[in-house]
DNA sequence: TTTTTCAACTGGTCAGACCAGTTTTGTTTA
DNA sequence: TAAACAAAACTGGTCTGACCAGTTGAAAAA
């Protein structure tokens, strides 16, 4: 990362200027709501100012709502877009309507698929370095619990390898939503013996397309996948009944 | 004003104490929007806390938008204490990052397209109604800030004929996003004379393959508008230097 | 193996110095 | 006298370096 000093050809003061450059990393997708972002004193060296100027951009950002510091641990980019009982409109768009689901996954298979799409043209080797050792960890997991979580993780190194922030944001808070309701379901997905081969497959072609920088390949394996679970849920709902969802958790 | 030493029940920190404590200053006396607040050192002394901490509050509550601070001047009240809807995190990370512009342009592509296939599958007859109104209404205006204004009708008719919620939702949200940054880059677009055209050629396009149910055609129609209108924005942006605002300090 | 302890993080706070704008003031000049 | 100007005397902006206070994790002790 690039100095600070040489005179912002606008005049923004110093700390105004650190607060953008901490917000551009947010915004990179290199951090997402939830992830911690660089020490202040780690912030100061690679910015090249006070560790006071770090601290004010900080309080700023706090002010602002975009980050939270705890004492003795760091600070974090907030997640109040995921967070549902911020009278979020969505929230409430999603509680009641069983058909919002699906909706989801509608909306998601699009941005799913530019985020692999994405991570195959512009992935750096260092992300595909993430997104290999969660595609790996991923393989060998059999506890469901922990393979929801590693699946989580997975497609989570793939948007993030997208470089586009709003997309990083987006199906953050997307999965933020469906969280409560899925959770179960994936993990009633991932239980059921007849439908792991096939998510491994798909993983595994995503995987292989981003990694072999084919964005179109990418793409489609994505929402193929996407698509998939989507309908899975639906086939067992018919089946079953009642899944679980989160109308009925809450 | 008393000093802060009597712990607040909860552990506040002592910038956020502070911050409140100026916070009441404000609201308790006589502080009207425009009012000049006690200089940093007034306040260091009044309030027993080091210059820093006194520092740090104001600029949380900078970040809160609550006070403006001009250098050589001192702190002021702001006078725009009653706008709320600015006070979205996300919105806070936007503004000022031209390039998080183009990344949201990036995801209203495929989400526009989406929409628009979407509609020409599943749109009623009644949603085509309202969609050749806007559509019929757009073509005759002239000024630029209606023209604006219709455009949005047209597109948000459309988003809404998709009869995808969470797809509304997030259009809605990432247009509002926008609206403010690039309000003004929207009206030099249709402004132009040169892109008039070209803009309502497109508009033709999506309209046509929507109300003939060629969800294919209307996505495609609708990815390429969204296209153009972020790669002339960009144009622009190159022409004349400075487009929107002036943030590009590194 | 489990527990304890402690060193090495993390943020929180302070003091005092100096730089850079703005306003006031007091003198100089027309 | 009134305008012009230069120097204090404000204001906020930034840096340095120190120390306090929670958290964490790994080594040491049980």
């Amino acid at each position: 990362m690039s100095s600070l000093s040489g005179a912002p050809s606008t005049s923004l003061t110093t700390a105004q200027a650190v607060a953008r450059s901490i917000e551009a990393l947010i915004l990179d997708a290199a951090l997402a709501p939830g992830d911690k972002l660089p020490s202040e004193r780690q912030l100061m060296a690679r910015l090249g100012v006070s560790r006071a100027m770090v601290r004010e951009a900080l309080k700023s950002l706090q002010g602002q709502g975009v980050i939270e510091t705890r004492h003795g641990q760091g600070s974090f980019v907030c997640d109040t877009l995921a967070k549902p009982e911020d009278n979020e409109p969505l929230m409430q768009l999603f509680l009641g309507h069983n058909r919002t689901l699906y909706d989801v996954y509608e909306v998601r298979e699009q941005l799913e698929g530019q985020a692999a799409a994405l991570a195959a043209e512009r992935g750096s080797e260092q992300d595909f370095y993430w997104i290999t050792k969660a595609f790996n960890a991923m393989k060998d997991e059999k506890d469901p619990q922990r393979l929801a979580e590693r699946d989580h993780a997975f497609h989570q190194a793939i948007v993030e390898a997208s470089h586009n922030g709003v997309l990083v944001h987006i199906l953050s808070s997307l999965k933020g939503l469906v969280q409560h309701s899925v959770a179960a379901s994936v993990y009633n997905l991932s239980h059921r013996d007849a439908f792991k081969p096939q998510m491994d497959k798909h993983h595994q072609q995503i995987w292989q397309a981003i990694t072999r920088r084919q964005p179109v390949k990418a793409q489609r394996a994505a929402r193929a996948h996407v698509r998939y679970v989507a309908q899975s849920l639906r086939d067992i709902e018919v089946q079953e009944q009642s899944i679980i969802r989160a109308s009925e958790l809450l």
